[in-house]
This record gives C-alpha cells, sequence and structure tokens, in this order.
DNA sequence: GACATCTGACAGGGACGTCTGTCAGTTTTG
DNA sequence: CAAAACTGACAGACGTCCCTGTCAGATGTC
C-alpha cells in the first residue's frame, strides 16, 4: 500500500509556515497589489500578469487564491470596503457627542482612508464600476452602506429620521452621491478642505435623512 | 492638368442623397447601434465589430465616423444625455406651476426616457462609467448636469436655495445619487412607482439644493 | 542523503478585438 | 457607354491577455 497514513494533511511546512499561512500571504499580496494597480493604473491596465508582476508572484498562485481576475478585482473592492466600514464605526463608537459630532466623527474617518492612500479612494469612487463584476459587487456594496447609514441615522436621529423603506431610498441617494463628490474631490475638482467636505457630507446626510421638521 | 476643375467637393450624390447626408446618417445608424448595444449587452460586449453588425454596415463606415471604439462610446453617452437635458429644459419651460411642481416636471420628463428606453437609462446610470473614456465624460457630464439643477433650482426657488459654489456641490450629490437610486429603479431593485421616484427626486431636490428655514 | 514538495521563471497555445487592405458589384456623372 | 466614386463582404496581420504546462533549483521530511 503506497496510501499515505492520513490523507487530510496535504501540505508541509516551507520557509517556517504552514502552507495555509503561506497561502493566506500570498492572498494578501495580490489583494494589496490589485487595491495598488487598480487605484493608480485604472482597471483596465489591472491584468493579471499586471498584479501578479506587482506581487512579486507568478500566475500560478494567482489561481491558487482566485478563479480568475474578476475575482481579484471584488476582493479588493471588498477589502477597502470593510476597511471604511470598519474606520467609520469605530470612530462612532469612540465619539460620544451630539449625533452630529458623530456623524461627523464617522464621514471624516472614512475621508481619511480614502485621502491617505489616494489609491483606495480612486479605487472605491472610480474604478469600482470599471468591470461587469465590480460593477455587481459595488451595487451590492452602495446599498448594504445605504443600510448602514440608514440604522446609523435612525439610532443618531430618533424620530427625527425617517425610517423603513423611505430611509433606504434616500440613503442610498445620499451614499452613491457622497461618494461621486469625495471622487471629484480627491480628484482636485472641488476646492474644499477635508474639514469642509466632512461637514458637507454631515449636512447633506442629515438634510437627507431626517425629516423635514 | 488633370486636376478637377474644383477641388473641394470631394464627394458625389448617391442614392439621392449628398456625401454628407449620407455620412451623417450613417453616423447616426451608429450612435443608435452603440446605445442599444451598450444598454443592452453592457459597454464589455460592444465591441465595434458588434456596433457595425447591429448597424448593417461595416467597419469602413465606423472609422468615417469615429476614430475609434471610444469616441462611438462617448457618442453614444453624450446623445442619451442631450436627449434628457433637452426633455427636462421643454419639460420646465411647459409647465407653469409652483417650483415644486415644475422640478417635478422636469424629473418626471427624464425618468420616462429612461424608463421608456431601458437602454438609454442603464447606459446612462450603469455602463456610463464602465470605460476609462466614457468615465471621463460621464464626470464631465455629471458636473454639467449639477450646474444646470443649481441654475434651475436657484431661480426656482430664489432666496430660499443656496447660490454659488455650495449649490453645485449639493447639486453634485443629488445628480449622482439620484442617478444611482433611478438605475436601481430600474433594475427593479427598488419598489415604487413611477410618480413615487419622481416625487422622491423632488423631496430630494429640495432638501438638498434649499437652505433650511 | 534520498525523495517529495514547493517555488519562480518562462514559453506558448488559444481566444478575441482592432484596424487595414482587397475585390467585385452598383450607382452616378460626363 | 466609359470612367469614377460608392458600397458591402471579407480576409488577415497585429497586439493583448488569459491560462496551462514545463523545468530547474530551493526547501522541507524521512
Amino acid at each position: 500500500m503506497v496510501q499515505p497514513d492520513q490523507q487530510d494533511p496535504p501540505g508541509r511546512p516551507y520557509g517556517g509556515r504552514s502552507k495555509a499561512e503561506r497561502a493566506a500571504e500570498r492572498r494578501e499580496r495580490l489583494v494589496a497589489a490589485t487595491i495598488a494597480l487598480l487605484g493608480t493604473q485604472g482597471e483596465a491596465r489591472t491584468t493579471m500578469t499586471a498584479v501578479c508582476a506587482e506581487a512579486g508572484l507568478t500566475e500560478r498562485y494567482f489561481y491558487e487564491s482566485f478563479r480568475g481576475r474578476d475575482e481579484a478585482l471584488t476582493a479588493a473592492l471588498d477589502a477597502v470596503s470593510t476597511e471604511i466600514a470598519d474606520a467609520a464605526l469605530a470612530a462612532v463608537r469612540a465619539s460620544d457627542g451630539s449625533p452630529q459630532a458623530r456623524v461627523r466623527a464617522a464621514l471624516g474617518a472614512v475621508v481619511d482612508v480614502l485621502s491617505t492612500d489616494p489609491a483606495k479612494g480612486r479605487l472605491l469612487t472610480r474604478e469600482s464600476s470599471a468591470n461587469a463584476a465590480l460593477r455587481a459587487r459595488r451595487q451590492a456594496l452602495v446599498g448594504w452602506f445605504a443600510d448602514f447609514v440608514a440604522t446609523q441615522s435612525s439610532s443618531l436621529f430618533g424620530d427625527q429620521a425617517w425610517s423603513g423603506a423611505r430611509a433606504g431610498h434616500h440613503a442610498i441617494v445620499f451614499v452613491a452621491g457622497y461618494a461621486e463628490l469625495v471622487g471629484s474631490w480627491l480628484d482636485g475638482d472641488v476646492a474644499l478642505d477635508r474639514d469642509q467636505v466632512v461637514d458637507l457630507g454631515a449636512d447633506l446626510l442629515a438634510a437627507v435623512v431626517r425629516r423635514p421638521t
């Protein structure tokens, strides 16, 4: 019998790390490379070959983590999305001021992430609809962020806020619209400073999500 | 001397129409075909070959009107954009009610154009950022529509409206956000009827562009 | 130390789209 | 009726990217 004693551990350590660790690290490098390329070169130039070169890996390892180019693109979009969602949530939790102050904290956290690494900003605000797969994911994310905004607003503004489906529709407009504005701001097409962009967002969120008094 | 008597008219009639007429008609067919393909098949499948086949013309005539694929794509986007701008302006001029009623008339005209021919809706709300060239044109159009909205709002709402740069920024959010909402509505992801979508837009426009009283 | 696995480099088939060129047949002009 | 322009069909070079496969060398286990 040439059968191995155990047929489950088909991976052996290498360089001191297990197979799973190595694969995870490679995947991370590939995602980071995809984010960098998407945000600097654009979707069209973010080819599999380019991603592998940027990550310092060969095509074989690409297929280890992704079924194809689209999966890497959506993974990059997901990574940036969860990062800003986490940042916004953490900022809300860390803030203990008025609802308006909490909104500003959350928007400030988002704006800071996207402007500190402009590649992430461009990826999220511009390249996120450059591809059919990205577009589908972006739509889902807009819906997710809209729900997030509606829920948070409801708990922040209480009775003063819309609720239910209407709040969701208004939030969609805010999320997509503010993303566009931030994108233009990152491009230098909007003459505002960081605090003004945040304040503008807070004002608009209040105007859009709160009921007329 | 074999020189022609006149060197300017290097085109002769054919089928009863002048060269310029024929070229213009072919260009129109190509633009219509591009709109149809962009709006039904998506940007990726809107290849030059496909556009020519859809228009019933051969590649040579493509280059008669466009330098390349990108020019045809942006021409299609421009055509739909001017159509809805004209429709909105005509609706405002035809309406003689309150500012709110005029806004509803304008938004209704836009929504009707985009829902009557869903291809135009998808093209404008989804595929308009599927390509680097389209994205650049879309950004310019968002700015243009935002100025349009700000100007119209200013004349409709008078002192109650923001003015200047701030109005422009708010209008960008409204234009991009409402486009997203209409796109979702066209996809069937928003459970509203036509009038509700229009009213929602009118409410949001008022909330976004008017000063808090 | 022998053997299996892992890694990186690279070559090349296959598919697709762009763009140019040719060629026969039709319509118009002189 | 001849010459010139117009039209439509099509072939094929060219470039790019996706994806698979091979191969030598490095690193591990037994």
